[in-house]
DNA sequence: GACTTTTATCGTATATTTACGATCAACGAT
DNA sequence: ATCGTTGATCGTAAATATACGATAAAAGTC
């Protein structure tokens, strides 16, 4: 029980989805949609600040990567976070029993 | 983006173990590991009660349930949760992508 | 019934999160 | 150079999370 690595990234990586906003973000730029911020903000019921400071944490958790062009900033997800985090979740039941199912 | 009920879902499961301590609770517990409730306590650095509201959190959100066993509580993991937050979660990225891989 | 063990809950202090308006910085266009 | 647009950051208020000691509640033991 002595606090893995994994249960040290496995909830870094959960925290930063555990806000249903956060989750249709990733879940949106996962599916290829526009990844304009301003696209994005249009498209939550939050302030534009609110959606910058969710952003913000997706970025810092490694789910999404955000690039400047020109005035805009472009946003998309990092499906390799993704996998990784499903790796993970299902690290939390050993192989042993997995396999069986 | 209209947050979806998945959204919501995931968010709520995730939120749960988005806390190493947490995290490594269900990890344990879904190991087999010995469910009462003093057991845990033991093996994790942190006082008694913190570690009940630990419990606590893990329990409403479905992760884990407890049977009272005379002056102690048995604690033991759910499986289909964890199924379900890694459907939750796999599911953040669009059927027609992951199927690929 | 008094006592011990086990776990939950209360009260509380501190820290973090969430949300927003206001403002700043970067950039393109005029 | 000024202006409008875009997005980040600041300041701040309110809510929630985290941690702990103290205490209560439940159950078995003497």
């Amino acid at each position: 029980m002595d606090l893995k690595s994994e249960d040290e990234e496995l909830a870094r990586l959960a925290k930063a989805v555990a806000h249903p906003a956060r989750a249709a973000i990733v879940r949106f730029l996962l599916s290829g949609g526009e990844c304009v911020c301003g696209g994005i903000v249009d498209r939550i019921p939050l302030a534009q600040a609110t959606v910058s400071q969710h952003l913000k944490v997706l970025k810092e958790a490694g789910w999404i990567k955000g690039e400047v062009d020109g005035p805009r900033v472009c946003y998309c997800a990092r499906p390799e976070t993704l996998q990784r985090f499903v790796e993970l979740a299902r690290g939390l039941e050993p192989t042993m029993k997995r396999s069986r199912s």
